[in-house]
RNA sequence: GGGGAGAUACCCAAGCGGCCAACGGGGGCAGACUGUAAAUCUGCUGGCGUACGCCUUCGGGGGUUCAAAUCCUCCUCUCCCCA
């Protein structure tokens, strides 16, 4: 592919490039690949769809022929990065990045080519700095220049607490690229402050600097706030298939054409046929949506888990009709507290918390008046109904929570 | 180093001796309506108990009081001004 067309397919869907001549230089005067690098702290267990936007970007690197650096910042995760945050981030211990490392690792070759990717820890070359080194590093940037990055900027204004700490990060990830000799450094939006650092570092080092780019930061469930495991609006991609289609159904559909374009490997002119069939009126953007959790599932857990996936969805909330493979709860009735009025008989708030369907006996009681409980297709707004022990209830709580429930 | 302000439930934020499990808003959950969408309306939103009730919670420790989120004291943390 020529450079020019390259650098259309590698642009797209980017919101920085710093500067797309500099990419199209490199692109063409390199005999070699371009050493692409990517940095993530190992600070959640798990990653969600919002980290799969910047992976693709890199795939797409990966099949023009160039060469990926996954970078995992097992010691910047320590520091923890204080990018668009509004408080200071809770540094890790060294064995949870450690953890979570690994998990990485395995999730990140669902979509990049392992052998064009090459692995790097970060605490490779900056554990054995010295004192002097970080001092000698931090000497090289301003408190001035330091806070023109926009958090910094608005918690300095609102009076929140900025620790020195946060300060070395951009220095010590800009390092890590003038370590790498990047050619090109990706990142999220909130990326942008840091990977400029690089840049301007690499340049004090001597070298040519990297070509930034920034992709989009994917909204979560809400619509509304980046998806974040901790704001509770993410998609993790090892989570079940079934968790999977139904979250991405439940997503907005101002999201849906977005979520097509940032987190799915499909083709441009597919994406676009989806686009226009929904805008037409063609495309319901409800089965838009399910070919959308379909294309979702099949790249993390296979085409027969996403046709499972589907039919298991369309049974319970477009049939309407109970689900089929039911968690199965086996509770010991001797072992139920409060088994009312000297019998045995174990009550509907009992059951629903020992069972896991609510996590307290108060909030168990608040659902079922508010109606949000089925046993076996009904609905009960009976706090002291009580199940016959006798039977395997299929219990419903709110939309999604099913379980069976078994008596011993 | 000196002076001032502040820390309340998931978040923001009221309360400043009993009527406080703590106003209000956001968020979340649930119900109605739907396409597990959006918008809208309604309810709920510490735990245990059927309930009058009980227990734990207002940065942490100690104290005053019949009674404290509210008063005193020490500690921890944060912000602002001056140096």
């Amino acid at each position: 592919m020529t450079p020019e067309r390259q650098l259309g397919v590698l642009t797209s869907r980017t919101v920085d490039v710093i500067s797309p001549e500099e990419l199209l230089r490199k692109l063409k005067l390199r005999d070699r690949p371009l050493r692409v690098k990517l940095g993530m702290d190992p600070t959640a267990p798990d990653l969600h769809l919002g980290h799969t936007v910047v992976l693709h970007k890199l795939r797409q690197f990966q099949e023009l022929g160039h060469e990926v650096i996954f970078l995992i910042g097992d010691f910047t995760g320590m520091i923890g990065d204080p990018s668009g945050r509004s408080e200071t981030r809770k540094a890790l211990t060294w064995e949870e990045v450690g953890r979570n490392a690994e998990t990485y690792m395995r999730q990140i070759f669902k979509i990049l080519d392992p052998a064009k990717t090459q692995v790097e820890f970060n605490s490779k070359w900056l554990r054995p700095l010295t004192g002097q080194d970080l001092i000698g590093l931090a000497s090289r940037y301003t408190v001035a220049r330091m806070l023109e990055r926009d958090d910094f900027q608005k918690r300095y204004r609102e009076g929140l607490p900025i620790s020195i700490h946060e300060f070395l990060y951009p220095l010590i990830q800009g390092y890590d690229s003038v370590v790498l000799r990047a050619d090109v450094e990706l990142g999220g939006t909130d990326q942008k402050f840091n990977l400029l650092v690089g840049r301007e570092l690499q340049r004090d080092f001597g070298q040519e600097p990297q070509v930034i780019m920034t992709v989009p930061i994917l909204e979560g469930l809400d619509g509304v706030q980046k998806m974040s495991k901790s704001l509770g609006n993410a998609i993790g991609i090892e989570e079940p298939a079934g968790e999977i289609y139904g979250k991405v159904m439940s997503i907005p559909d101002s999201l849906l054409m977005r979520y097509y374009e940032l987190v799915t490997p499909l083709a441009a002119e597919e994406i676009d046929k989806i686009r226009q069939g929904v805008s037409q009126g063609s495309l319901h953007p409800r089965d838009a949506k399910a070919n959308l959790a379909k294309v979702l599932v099949t790249l993390y857990h296979g085409a027969d888990a996403a046709e499972g996936a589907a039919a298991a969805f369309d049974r319970v909330f477009r049939d309407r009709r109970d689900p089929e493979d039911v968690e199965v709860a086996e509770l010991q009735i001797e072992l139920l507290r409060g088994t009312s009025g000297g019998s045995i008989i174990p009550s509907l708030p009992i059951v629903l918390t020992a069972s896991g369907l609510t996590s307290s006996n108060s909030e168990a009681r608040r659902l079922i008046r508010q109606g949000a409980v089925e046993v076996d297709g009904k609905r009960v707004t009976d706090v002291d109904y009580q199940l016959a022990p006798d039977r395997e209830p299929l219990i419903r709580v709110g939309k999604r929570r099913f379980k069976k429930v078994r008596f011993r």
